[in-house]
DNA sequence: ATTTGACTTAGAGTGGACTCTAAGTGCTAA
DNA sequence: TTAGCACTTAGAGTCCACTCTAAGTCAAAT
């Protein structure tokens, strides 16, 4: 199996050396290491990363990642609590998305009425808005 | 029309006052002074604040907003970049979901991977996904 | 008259996610 | 053999968006 220098795995996965020797000190990609203490990174470490990014792309912070690989380091038994926080990242990154899609109709409203298609200010919907977030609390 | 202390403020729109006057700091909202100089602020801020907590729902950066405040004090003349800037934000924030709805989609797999419904790993879509980002480029 | 409580300021501290620097090691090519 | 280059480490620095502290002011209630 090919073996990559940390410059080359870099390169390949789209991140700076620097960024991964910080994912390393949190433990979320331990590379092997050749006869003179060099990193070395194989063709599994780049699927992990490629995981990895897509956890972060649905707004898992590093440090929920790391939790993840905990888990998974404790073998299968860990399964469940592995299949649980992935769900609820799932459902925090689905309402976030939806949040958003609430912004941006409020935004869209703004540029309509600069385009001149609308009078009235955009504010009338804020206070459904808080209490909308009110009532999730 | 009505004043708000500080206090009374934050309450109603959800911040600390802390984070009111960081935002002071950073020129988003000016309110206005009382004999003791004190801060007031008006049912405008109101919806002013509205507003940029919808702005800033869409992922622009605080900076970004202090730009849109600059613009807006600018008077009618600047309604063009005003208008560009919210499409801007507009524009990347829908190619943000639709990101976002990528790393859910694998997300997914993996979740029904976990639930026994899928035999192998996710990764085969990381080369595809590491190209469509440098694409972007 | 004093205490309470909400306000005022400048500036320090926090947490997250990097990003970089400095000093040193070790292979490779001229 | 020396210059260049990619690597190594510990630790410092950066940027963002808050979040809090300390010391002080002022009006109202006891």
């Amino acid at each position: 199996m090919k073996k990559y220098s940390i410059g080359e795995f870099a390169n390949q996965v789209g991140l700076t050396t620097y960024t991964l020797r910080y994912y390393e000190k949190k433990h979320l990609i331990i590379p092997q290491r050749d006869a003179n203490d060099r990193r070395y990174y194989t063709d599994d470490d780049i699927k992990w990363i490629g995981f990895l990014l897509h956890l972060k792309g649905t707004g898992m912070s590093m440090n929920e990642i790391t939790e993840y690989v905990k888990l998974r380091a404790a073998g299968d038994s860990s399964i469940p609590k592995r299949k649980q926080l992935l769900k609820d990242v799932q459902a925090r990154s689905l309402s976030q998305i939806e949040e958003m899609k609430v912004h941006l109709g409020v935004l869209s409203k703004k540029i309509d009425w600069y385009d001149g298609k609308l009078k009235h200010t955009i504010s009338e919907s804020f206070g459904d808005y808080l209490k909308r977030l009110r009532s999730k609390e």
